[in-house]
DNA sequence: CTGAAAGCGCTTACAG
DNA sequence: CTGAAAGCGCTTACAG
């Protein structure tokens, strides 16, 4: 574990310290003859470059800090592992900092992840106004949104096309013959709730149904959340042929609730949910849904961001959507619905 | 933004750098008067110490390396809330590298973090043999093990006592009633998997049941590996009238293909599964099943790597055992089963 | 209690 | 193509 630097290397190498740098960093101005003399040294003696070193002078960490609602979230994780192999591809390493979707949290995890010398953020779960972030942006330093994005559309952000993959979901409800159809969403101070809301708007504009604010419930993008509405929706007495989950985790509420109050889906209901988490395909589940390309995003979110931190001064935004896709299970029945 | 130095703010303050740095350090040889101009100067420019150059002097980057299997797992997710939490207590970030259980990548995450000059290392997921985390305990780097440990037990680990948690399971069925109980098991070349295994056994023995090696199937710790066995299981001649999964995965794979051979739990058969994960407590699924103090097992190895990292030449393990909790819920019936 | 000197291991200019 | 000089922003000794 003997530690030696560039200029033990030199010695070894008969040559400059200097020389030994440019090798390290690929630089062409060094003969073919030198170059293998360096390398040759290099890996005779086992050296290795001193991260901190290198990063104190070239006031580049080769950190991303990620901002993350939550990482012992499914949804969250899976983005964080495609941050996490497209960063390791492009030389990058991550640190993750959970906000859990608060204000004061998200603050202490952008002060905490400057403090550490990332180069760039990224966060996952912005709400419609978030100073924490909006402040780094207008600093001029790196930011990517991924999955949520800001009321100010002048940055950077990757998403899923929310609004259309909410309108599918809502036609094919449609489609199938449903016309009394209710949405337990997010909340719409979150873009992915408020868009999502919208395509279910229009569909349901589109197709000349008229909305029913008492079939419009918002709420936190947990199980817990969907249950609590769910119970709401249920028991109406007008009750929804159709209930349109704002993500899985609702859709499994729902799930608790019709078991709790003997209603079956999709015989008594149809149910969709959105996100395509594991557990929507089994079989006990069979829920209809929407998937995005989560890891995906993850990863083009990390694209972006070197990109910006290795030429600086962008002048445009890079907005990237992504289209949802469909998948239709057995939640929502096959058949045309008649009451 | 205007990156202030320590010279910028010992100018603004009439004193040496060497002064300013002493107050940013906390050092006590400071006169409380001196503290103060200091300190009023670096709030009112608002300067920040550079980490980068602070971790080149100190040789210390307050960071921590988190080597785990796949951070989507929501297992592993929450082991890295839970270091991340403490880690941040103590001052420390973490970067993350999946290694995906593979040797090669485990290699590949530990070079690459070692490159990034973290502090030391916690791996999650290690094998009973696991060439890299074994060279860097070996050369004095600090490392901790969480969830899985290494055969060589001459090192800092924390896990749940999973060979008392597969016991009280195993006898909590033989209680019921349940003679003929098969295991689906994780592989035995994971602590983990091992050690439940073990427990199973030793409770047959303790109870006078023989083992019946056609009882006992290994493989991954994942709903597939679950669902693949569950089939060879359950169509047996002498079908067990209960089967233990190795983790909810393995018993969540059990109830689908159950399903799919058209058998129902508890009545068919009896199950169990170990992590109390989520979807365990679901109505749908109702597992009994192990809880271990996933969270908790994280921030005590941010606790011991931290601990191991400030006064390096510890000449003992720290080895930390957390007792976990049998949970009882339908999926193994409630009464005597007869046959 | 305070400061002047030296240096951590690299890279960025500048000469040649 | 190669090297000598200077410096990044701190801290660690060492003086006083």
């Amino acid at each position: 574990m003997k530690k030696y630097t560039i200029r033990d290397v030199a010695k070894a190498a008969g040559v400059s310290h200097m020389t030994v740098s440019r090798v390290l960093n690929n630089n062409p101005r060094v003969r073919a003859n030198t170059r293998e003399k360096v390398q040759k040294a290099i890996t005779e003696m086992g050296y290795e470059p001193n991260a901190m070193a290198r990063a104190f002078v070239t006031k580049k960490s080769q950190l991303i800090g990620l901002v993350v609602s939550d990482i012992s979230n499914p949804f969250y994780a899976e983005i964080s592992r495609g941050i996490e192999d497209k960063a390791f591809d492009l030389g990058y390493s991550v640190i993750f900092c959970s906000s859990d979707e608060n204000t004061h949290r998200t603050e202490a995890c952008v002060k905490n992840l400057l403090r550490t010398g990332v180069d760039g953020m990224i966060f996952t779960s912005v709400h419609l106004k978030e100073p924490a972030a909006e402040k780094l942006i207008a600093d001029g330093f790196p930011v990517v949104l991924v999955n949520r994005k800001l009321r100010n559309p002048n940055c950077h952000y990757v998403t899923c096309n929310n609004f259309q993959g909410s309108y599918d979901a809502t036609e094919h409800l449609i489609n199938l013959g449903y016309k009394k159809i209710g949405i337990i969403s997010g909340y719409s101070h979150l873009s992915t709730g408020l868009d999502r809301l919208k395509g279910y708007k229009k569909a349901l504009e589109d197709h000349g149904i008229p909305q029913r604010p008492e079939y419009i419930i918002e709420t936190s993008f947990s199980a817990d959340g969907g249950f609590e509405a769910a119970k709401e929706l249920l028991v109406l007495k007008d009750r929804p042929e159709a209930i349109m989950g704002g993500n899985d985790y609702i859709a499994l509420g729902v799930m608790d609730a019709a078991e709790a109050l003997g209603l079956s889906i999709p015989e008594d209901f149809a149910l969709t949910g959105f996100d395509n988490t594991d557990f929507a395909a089994r079989s006990r589940t069979k829920l209809t849904t929407v998937s995005q390309k989560i890891y995906e995003m993850g990863s083009i979110a990390v694209q972006i961001i070197v990109d910006t931190i290795d030429r600086k001064n962008l002048d445009y935004a890079h907005k990237v959507v992504l289209n949802p896709n469909l998948i239709i299970r057995e939640s929502c029945g096959y058949q045309l619905h008649k009451k």
